[in-house]
DNA sequence: TATCCGATTAGCT
DNA sequence: GCTAATCGGATAG
């Protein structure tokens, strides 16, 4: 691995500003997990906040709108927490929780640039690497999660511990930084226009431009 | 128990 | 642009 753009790992404190400020902070930070064969490492280049407010209205696009339950039970904890869920069951997307304890806040990570562990990204995702761009391996939630190995058992970890982190890179670029409307959240009537998708402007990496 | 549906993706038109 | 794939969680009865 390039260990030399991986700096030291986010401090807890970090995770507890508010959500939509760690959305954009995540912005050019790295995403490792590190298991028994492999350390996978991404450059973040688009997430999502979910959960807080947007002049008054609470997000009704968030899981925690609906309550405390056995599923979003991560997206309580205090932040610095890891948020992994099942979508249209066969895919995985992974939110770093954010905020205090019992806010319900996260950040999905919705698309990286691969650092580390390419070779095993490809053959995760059943991807030729000698013909496939690194440009299609993770960009996109259940992209990424599929690539490097984030399932539900990195569900609820924390990011403070040693399998699963966030790092800063060792030099952090001037990032020019866009916003749209979230993807895929029609069905919020209120947060479907929510401004809180944030991605690295030009970069090759996110989901869609 | 039964039904509905999703913070997605790949493949095809 | 359209849609099948595929299943656990949320909800209604």
């Amino acid at each position: 691995m390039n260990s030399g753009m991986i700096g030291s790992k986010w401090p807890e404190k970090w995770y507890e500003e508010d959500v939509c400020q760690v959305a954009r902070h995540l912005l050019g930070a790295v995403l490792v997990h590190v298991t028994e064969n492999t350390v996978y490492a991404g450059r973040i280049v688009e997430t999502e906040a979910y959960g807080g407010t947007y002049h008054g209205w609470p997000d009704d696009a968030a899981h925690s709108y609906h309550g405390r339950t056995a599923r979003t039970e991560p997206m309580f904890q205090s932040g610095g927490c890891s948020y992994v869920y099942q979508i249209y069951g066969m895919y995985y997307c992974m939110n770093v929780v954010t905020g205090r304890a019992g806010s319900g806040e996260a950040v999905l990570i919705r698309a990286v640039e691969p650092l580390s562990g390419l070779d095993d990204m490809f053959r995760n995702r059943n991807m030729d690497n000698r013909t496939r761009s690194p440009y299609h391996l993770t960009n996109g939630p259940g992209k990424l999660c599929q690539a490097m190995e984030i399932t539900k058992s990195q569900n609820q970890l924390d990011l403070c511990g040693d399998e699963l982190y966030i790092a800063e890179p060792v030099m952090r670029q001037p990032l020019q930084i866009a916003c749209s409307a979230r993807i895929h959240v029609d069905y919020a009537e209120k947060g479907k226009t929510f401004p809180w998708r944030y991605y690295i402007e030009n970069s090759k990496s996110v989901s869609r431009p």
